[in-house]
DNA sequence: CGCTATCAACTCCTCAGACAAGCTGACAAG
DNA sequence: CTTGTCAGCTTGTCTGAGGAGTTGATAGCG
């Protein structure tokens, strides 16, 4: 699938090279629209969309009557595309970081509404494992992950996971298709035990077995 | 500081408003050009401008000839926006997650090479602890915990501490204001000890001391 | 019936020109 | 020194024109 690449997008890709590359500094005013679209032998509307794209990334701002202003000299990490590229063993290492931190927090400061979340999360989970389609059973374990997760209070935290689900979510999916045993499945036993150390407020116990489950995982797709 | 918004930025936020509603599905084609233009009463050129600034924030995507499409239901989180709402023991509770794991990894897969980098950061830290100004100070800490990430070899980690950083360079700026008696600068051997255990391969060990000097951190902002 | 080539209608892409609206710095008046 | 005015710059918006790519319907063929 190649993909061709309007001018604009061009434009823009120039402009951030350029920015990246020290030309104008932070704070710095671009020149202006006729000059950069001189500059750059396009016409003024193909500098505007470019200019609009680069402030949709909050590189750029552009202010009536004063100029285009450089905000930020690159631009922000687009997650989704590192957690592509990125390696499912990296990807897991990051999630193991976040869960063991996760639940050793979450037994400090789990709520009773937490706790119902588990046996909601815990019983939807142990159904989906017995007969329910892959995507359902996908969908019933990262509730309850990130039941775990939303149970340490941290916003922090919640976010990163949640940035972390669409990747996990395609990783799951290769997963089962190798695993005609549906063998994973039958982990419900260690789910249900980093619950019970979260219930008995025991930090170091529920971060072991996070730790423990999440190292299996790792263990079983490298 | 008062901000007019220009009738193309309206649109776009218009335009995000009605798919987070559910008007238009994910991967579903939007109305041409003229439609909307008409449908918002602008210009085309404002509604192709509205597009470009959503396209930049990853939420639609045009291809020529076909349309224009949605490629997310919502705007990709805007991480440093994120964190700077976020309380400070959040963020710090985030890094402690990270570089503890990432201190883990680092000890059993640390090349000569971060070793090397150890001695480099934490002579440096030494030296600014001792008379550098605040700012020098800070990078000088910051690049060894970076060096300590880095020494894991894992990708998303590595990108993660390095979307924290902003955030705990000003949590830091603000934390030496209060800090006449420059306490926190005397803690060198903390992190000597860090880079021990992941010199000596012992990786628990590691993972520990990482432990204990972030939440001493912790302690010391709560 | 199934397959392929053609093509018309639709879409976005780019440009140019015009005018509106806002900002900034210079300069004169008080 | 302060204030008001204004010319010249900037970005904001609209319109009309033509170029280029995509898609689905349709006619033709085996």
């Amino acid at each position: 699938m190649i993909r061709r690449h309007p001018l604009a997008e061009q434009a823009a890709e120039e402009l951030l090279r350029r920015i990246g590359s020290g030309e104008w500094a932070l704070g710095a005013k671009l020149p202006g629209e006729t000059t950069l679209a001189a500059q750059l032998g396009v016409g003024r509307s193909t500098i505007r969309e470019a200019v609009r794209e680069l402030a949709g990334r909050r590189v750029l701002e552009s202010r009536q009557g004063a100029g285009v202003f450089v905000i930020a000299l690159q631009a922000a990490e687009d997650w989704d595309k590192v957690l592509r590229k990125a390696d499912i063993t990296d990807v897991l290492e990051g999630r193991l970081a976040i869960e063991t931190e996760g639940a050793r927090l979450a037994a400090s400061r789990r709520t009773p509404g937490d706790l119902k979340n588990f046996r909601y999360t815990l019983a939807d989970r142990k159904r989906a494992a017995a007969n329910a389609p892959d995507d359902w059973y996908i969908e019933a374990d990262l509730a309850f992950h990130r039941a775990v997760v939303t149970a340490a209070h941290n916003a922090v935290l919640t976010e990163l996971f949640d940035t972390f689900v669409p990747r996990i979510r395609r990783a799951m999916v290769d997963m089962l298709k190798l695993d005609d045993e549906h063998r994973h499945r039958h982990d419900q036993a260690a789910h249900e035990a980093i619950a019970d150390a979260i219930r008995a407020k025991d930090p170091e116990l529920a971060a072991a077995r996070a730790r423990d489950h999440l190292s299996a995982v790792r263990s079983s797709v490298s």
